[in-house]
DNA sequence: CCTGTACATGTCATCGTCTACATGTCCGCG
DNA sequence: CGCGGACATGTAGACGATGACATGTACAGG
């Protein structure tokens, strides 16, 4: 559940509204791990209830801020000292290459391209941001570093994946003419081929 | 529905089980995309109804094995081709970097050790697996080079994040005493305030 | 022949997430 | 003074994902 520990997080810093949570949610981390607005409003009502955080002031326009508590404190730092990481992630562009053999390979030049100025372009504009912070535009706190730190992964992936379009368009991998016009194979031979079951299969059931 | 298409996608290989499929999703696949087997089954069910696969045979112990139609290879190609890539990622590993000012140093330091060995130990095993594939020792299908395509996109991205750790750990940006000690603002100086517009925003670390 | 193990498929409850809808407030502008 | 737009918070329903439980089959080894 990280989305309950990045709530915390950003509260961490210090008091906020429903509404800034979301914007800066979206900001900050969106590109690590979406969240929309319905899920902020019920997940800060469920840390309210827990005693991780409370509301801090009403504003405005209905505007609840709420604080984090000494206990939220803890739970995120526990949260980040003795919780493994969970090292899957979800990437579509990477999922979407192993069945790179099913495009046709023109159209597959076309989408390797722009995936390349894709993450060139994500990795660049990363960069920028990352210098306005080297040059201390936004002040030296404990937060703007760690912000800076996480940037520089941002950096270094999007530059690995635009690397990784570019070596996957030059490579002479997908240039032969099987790829986009295979046909799945048929019957016996299919993908459990070897294992002990995969021959006694086609109308076994009749003994 | 990313799980839809890459049920797909292994089908056009050849026809298949439900559990051959969760087998070969969490192998080949379970890095990018988790899936597990109730998913898969019920998932294997929807696309029997919607046409887009078929039962090809049954096996020994209930095994029923599917084949991907004329339909669900269209759709598969379709998606592929059309369909815009969603490059919202979700990473555990990154989301907590924007936190890393929460942690103690000595914490810290550890943790961005084991992460750097982890990175590079998946970088050295994916990079051992691709030299097999460059050996031919599985054939060169076209099924095989998409692999291999993908194969390279997980080794520039771990080696990419265990060179990240590896700045990390070294970097100056988190030594410094603020590290890990912080404490949340309060009150007024925060991201707003009770009072009607003190809503200026004051947010340090936003754009 | 019995028994453990891997094979193989499913249900169920729960929770997380997303889209769409609903409501109301404050402020600036004409 | 009326109105549009940004602010601000929510609800409802559907769907996706997870973990626990349930069931039954084939086969190898003792």
């Amino acid at each position: 559940m990280s989305l309950r520990h990045g709530l915390l997080g950003l509260l961490a810093e210090g008091p906020a509204s429903g509404y800034d949570l979301a914007r800066r949610f979206s900001e900050a981390l969106g590109s690590v791990w979406p969240a929309q607005h319905p899920q902020i409003y019920s997940e800060l009502a469920r840390l309210e209830t827990a005693g991780l955080i409370e509301v801090e002031s009403t504003g405005p326009r209905r505007r609840k801020a709420y604080r984090i508590t000494d206990e939220g404190l803890a739970e995120v730092r526990r949260w980040l000292a003795e919780v493994e990481v969970d090292h899957t992630f979800r990437m579509e562009t990477l999922f979407r290459a192993y069945f790179f053999w099913l495009m046709d390979p023109e159209d597959l030049k076309t989408h390797l391209a722009s995936e390349q100025a894709f993450f060139a372009e994500t990795a660049a504009a990363l960069r920028g941001y990352a210098e306005t912070k080297d040059r201390g535009d936004w002040g030296t706190s404990a937060q703007t570093r760690a912000m800076r730190i996480a940037l520089e992964a941002g950096i270094r992936i999007n530059e690995a994946l635009a690397g990784w379009a570019q070596w996957a368009h030059e490579t002479d991998l997908m240039t032969a003419e099987d790829f986009g016009t295979a046909k799945p194979k048929e019957g016996a031979d299919s993908l459990d081929a070897g294992s002990p079951d995969a021959n006694a299969n086609a109308d076994a059931d009749e003994r």
